[in-house]
DNA sequence: ATTGCATATCGATTATTCTCGATATATAAT
DNA sequence: ATTATATATCGAGAATAATCGATATGCAAT
């Protein structure tokens, strides 16, 4: 979630519908099937959303949902 | 956590030092270990802290890690 | 000293999460 | 049609968390 807050920081290809599934793997260095289950689970929670094109999978941030769990840890 | 912000709302006895085990565990419905455990954790992560008096253990919440965390979760 | 409560710790079981390799699916290029 | 690449899904094992009952400890009252 910290590196997709600037990607362009942390992942050699960007693009406006995000990163692609294998740049995270390399970087998380986690199994391909560990990184996409990830993924999907992040997705199912809205905090991350994806795009496919192609072959490729982008995923990328979703701000509204990140700030609506922050507004609720406000209330701890 | 949430009982604990305003615990004269969901406790019979409220003291300064905070509520006791054994109200806790009358509300959570959970077995006295285990509500013996988890408030264990949390002391340990600084989330509540502790006065024991007598047989008596009371805790409250430490309002300044609480906040800490707070502002790591606004990083998000 | 003994008993009775409040809380803590121990040992064990079950449930959940983490993680992987293997396989499936979708798309792209030959 | 075949092959190659990217991603998703499946099935399984290991690691961790949740939870309990039993027991231990500390303190208070007899």
């Amino acid at each position: 979630m910290q590196w997709l807050k600037e990607p362009e920081k942390h992942f050699p290809d960007v693009y406006p519908e995000g990163v692609c599934v294998s740049d995270i793997q390399k970087k998380v260095e986690l199994s391909q099937s560990t990184v996409s289950l990830y993924l999907s689970i992040l997705q199912d929670a809205g905090f991350i959303q994806s795009t496919r094109q192609g072959q490729w999978t982008y995923y990328k941030r979703n701000e509204k949902q990140i700030e609506e769990i922050k507004q609720y840890m406000m209330d701890l």
